[in-house]
DNA sequence: TGTAAATATGTCATATTCGGCATAAATTAA
DNA sequence: TTAATTTATGCCGAATATGACATATTTACA
């Protein structure tokens, strides 16, 4: 595993157990994260370019400031499911969460 | 939305509410749906090309052959975390989940 | 037909995720 | 700089997802 892709994955707040590689993370597990953060990342810039503060978002989904920010910075206590949820109803459609997803492949370790 | 697509939701068992739609599914509803569905079927796909029981392949990813048949009926009650997750255990990569996907479009109403 | 293996369905206690709240930190604009 | 806005972080009770179990149904094959 690269050292960026450490970093990254630090930054996101991780922390998973017994496995034997660095940071231990499995290949299972890194993948999932990977897939995690690419589709914040996509959430993130779809709030901006339709220039929405978290705040704003919340609302709409009837969720919250904070959970918007976790949403969006990977945090693990955040689903895959969540996030989903969230960019369809920013108007993304299924293709473009499978292009957020697909986007994850290219800047893996 | 077409009569097909009305029993394919029906049979996964989904019941959703206050929408004006018929079986009040929004398209947001309907998109995620769709896509939890295209990940379903590719489990199940994935593990019978693995030639593993739903109890085998329960067992390797320490979960239950009831939650196996579950996740691949698409039920209400498994997230997209772990139907991403199980396909990784049976190697799918990043690309294999956006592919999955990615087919849901094609197949949706 | 029977019968064994596989899968489906319903329920429950526990674990995880959720929205919401308080507040800290960062960003932006004066 | 200051103040206003936005975003990040930590915590909590409520809501949802989880594995496990019992049992029903289906499938495969003699």
């Amino acid at each position: 595993m690269q050292e960026n892709e450490r970093k990254k994955l630090e930054a996101a707040g991780w922390k998973v157990g017994n496995v034997d590689e660095f940071l231990g993370l499995s290949s299972e597990e890194s993948a999932y994260i990977e897939m995690k953060l690419a589709l914040s990342q996509t959430l993130r810039q779809r709030r901006l370019n339709n220039h929405l503060s978290q705040m704003e978002f919340a609302k709409m989904v009837h969720s919250s400031q904070s959970r918007i920010a976790k949403m969006e910075a990977g945090d693990p206590s955040v689903s895959i499911d969540l996030i989903v949820k969230s960019l369809l109803a920013l108007g993304a459609s299924t293709q473009d969460v499978a292009n957020a997803i697909s986007s994850a492949t290219s800047r893996a370790a």
